[in-house]
DNA sequence: ACTACAATCTTTACATCGTCAAGATTGGTA
DNA sequence: TACCAATCTTGACGATGTAAAGATTGTAGT
């Protein structure tokens, strides 16, 4: 859409994209303005004309980030048959997602600035979870749970998906299974009276 | 046990807990090398005579962080009734511990260089998965579980309480609810046929 | 008791980092 | 055409991790 904002090219995309880029090869740990710059073919200073700290270049690239995480998330609910499959199939994107880009997980939860209020009732922004929740209460609605059960068992599920994800990006985790099925095939909360 | 191994004092030791005492107060991000050698009163070179670099230092905090972890989960069965109560004590003492040191997540699952594998039969470790996995076997012998379905089920397990602590020590999350209560409270992983 | 040695700590130096201030470049606009 | 404001560069600052060299000092060997 935008381009070329200014006559020396379209600096401020470029740093997120190729932001992007350093990030999935060299980790959020090595990550350096500088060297990003250096990598646009600008000086090291150049960024503050788009953003005035490294940290709100930060959040740029994730909300870029979370688009791409919310593509991938409404997709995935595209054919589902029913409102249980959304919640699986989402869950599933969710899982992959970061499976693709194991990277991307650490970024989006603890350098994005990503917010998420599980207590206000309408969020507002377009996001993850606000996708997520509408998904699984949709769920909650065609199973029949009680209302006051809504929250809770979101978060629930919320917890598992995001523990996978958060488990499986994990550099000193190894498992050589297929964490998307983890989701699946747990019976364990199935069988229990009460944790 | 080991103290005063020269002469200008428990330098080791020192820089360990002042190390974890400035990551309370201030947090991962904002810690260095250079000021805790001061809080120690040692010149900024000094501890390089303990720890090769400032991520082996990391390192060193984590293990001391993952002992204290180790104690409380060790606690927090002493006095279960049965293998199903000691889970659910374990699943809440984790949670609680991290709820009472949020900055210790970050630090212990991303800093310490810590290690987890699933696939390995025997983990030789002192380490906070080895109990948690054991306790958990307990409860599927106790249950009758298929043993199939024991690492499964055990990782399903891991993830919902892992990620519950991922999110509630997330400073992007907000929850005014009581977060030990969403492993027990849940009720849609006993509804579902088929996730 | 004296001498070496090795562990510990200090000083100095360097490259890299994020950021700030001042000035240069340049496209659009009046 | 002249100005302006957005964009980019240059240079500098303090903070960081770390390497190299030298000083200090407890301990072991004679």
């Amino acid at each position: 859409m935008e381009k070329k904002p200014y006559h020396h090219g379209d600096l401020r995309n470029k740093l997120i994209e190729r932001g992007i880029e350093m990030l999935s090869e060299e980790g959020a740990q090595d990550f350096s303005l500088r060297k990003l710059a250096a990598k646009c073919g600008v000086s090291h200073t150049a960024p503050y004309s788009h953003f005035e700290s490294v940290d709100k270049l930060r959040q740029a690239m994730g909300e870029h980030v979370a688009h791409q995480f919310m593509e991938k998330l409404r997709g995935s609910v595209q054919h589902a048959e029913d409102s249980t499959a959304a919640v699986t199939s989402l869950g599933k994107a969710y899982i992959s997602f970061f499976s693709e880009n194991p990277l991307y997980f650490q970024f989006l939860f603890y350098h994005s600035g990503l917010s998420i209020d599980f207590d206000e009732k309408t969020q507002s922004d377009y996001q993850p979870f606000t996708f997520f929740k509408e998904t699984a209460y949709r769920m909650f609605d065609a199973l029949g749970l009680p209302k006051e059960d809504y929250l809770n068992n979101l978060i629930a599920l919320w917890s598992m998906v995001h523990g996978i994800a958060s488990l499986l990006t994990n550099k000193g985790v190894r498992y050589s299974g297929d964490w998307s099925e983890v989701l699946s095939n747990n019976t364990i909360f199935a069988r229990r009276k009460e944790f």
